[in-house]
DNA sequence: CGCCCGATTGACTTAGATCAACGTCGGTGG
DNA sequence: CCACCGACGTTGATCTAAGTCAATCGGGCG
């Protein structure tokens, strides 16, 4: 699925990541999204999908021909009621992003990033990043030397462990939620 | 409507200019739309609103509480089909402002905005700016000294023509085009 | 073993922020 | 009527967070 290209399909994730951006002529890019198993793909697309879609490793996913998917739409209203209810979430996230995108500085930015990851990993703490530093970088509006500098401020102050750079440990919780809301110092 | 209050009701705006905004504790904000007349506003929410909304002028808006809503959104299937196409472009819009947001220069920002604005004026290019310097920084994720430069530079450029401040006219469309994507130099 | 790719770290540069002064206009009250 | 005021906008001087450029490290693979 490309940026530009004719929207055929829907998409369901079932294994695997997947980073959905955007690119400029002369190769900037930005990351709008990671996609996790179980997410759905097209919902952002009107005749032409507005981002391209990469795997990041292997992938399997699930395809729903555009047509195919609308008529299941309208015969099961359920359906078409939980994909505005999860449009809907989108747009709630889309709308943060804007702000750390636009407000927030990279310290701040990290700190969000990593405390997003968060959920999944309950109360260990253990986060796995299926993503390169160039797509954190490219997800977060920075370059990739800025957040390694942070998260290695990070580590210095305690707040992480690192020891291999895609596997970390989140310490203080506390003081990143501090941080990514940029609750004074 | 307010950032975290409960989402009591959905909005049309039928006169006027509205401003939606999140913000940092600290004061910092981000505007992540302006709404306009015929615009739908509340879709962006789950049970909390996401955002903030402020009028800018004088504004007259129809509202649909919540629950009546729904229940008029499953009695016409058509009305949904409707609202997930609205939701759809938004979420197209929403990416196309991280890109912006995370990716382009100020000078590339100024330049989309203004096109952004274009196509309500047709050919004659005549725009009406009606929010303030602040607003559009905060929209742009600048400050209001870094909009002003740029505007004064795309006016000495002879790209626009600017007789009070929150009036312009499109002089080189092709060349803001150029500008806003990014396409060498 | 040596290569390559991704990550880290350091030195330096810069786009845009911050701080500060000034201009302009519309409203208010003397 | 016009002098004052405050809000908004513009412009200039300076500062800084983050980018760029460059060197080094380290682990997986042929």
């Amino acid at each position: 699925m490309m940026e530009g290209e004719p929207a055929a399909s829907y998409h369901n994730i079932t294994m695997g990541f997947v980073r959905l951006h955007k690119s400029l002529p002369d190769g900037r890019e930005q990351v709008t999204g990671f996609a996790r198993p179980g997410d759905f793909l097209g919902l952002a697309s009107e005749d032409n999908y507005g981002v391209t879609a990469t795997a990041i490793g292997p992938v399997t996913l699930c395809r729903f021909p555009r047509d195919r998917f609308r008529k299941l739409m309208h015969a099961l209203p359920t359906l078409e009621d939980r994909l505005l209810g999860v449009a809907s979430h989108e747009l709630v996230i889309a709308q943060e992003r804007m702000l750390l995108l636009g407000r927030k500085t990279a310290r701040e930015r990290v700190a969000s990033f990593l405390l997003d990851l968060a959920p999944p990993c309950g109360e260990t703490g253990l986060i796995q990043l299926p993503m390169t530093r160039t797509d954190i970088a490219d997800y977060l509006g920075l370059t990739i030397e800025t957040v390694s500098r942070t998260l290695s401020t990070f580590r210095r102050e305690k707040r992480i462990e690192m020891k291999v750079p895609n596997q970390l440990l989140l310490l203080d919780r506390n003081g990143l939620t501090r941080i990514a809301q940029a609750s004074a110092l």
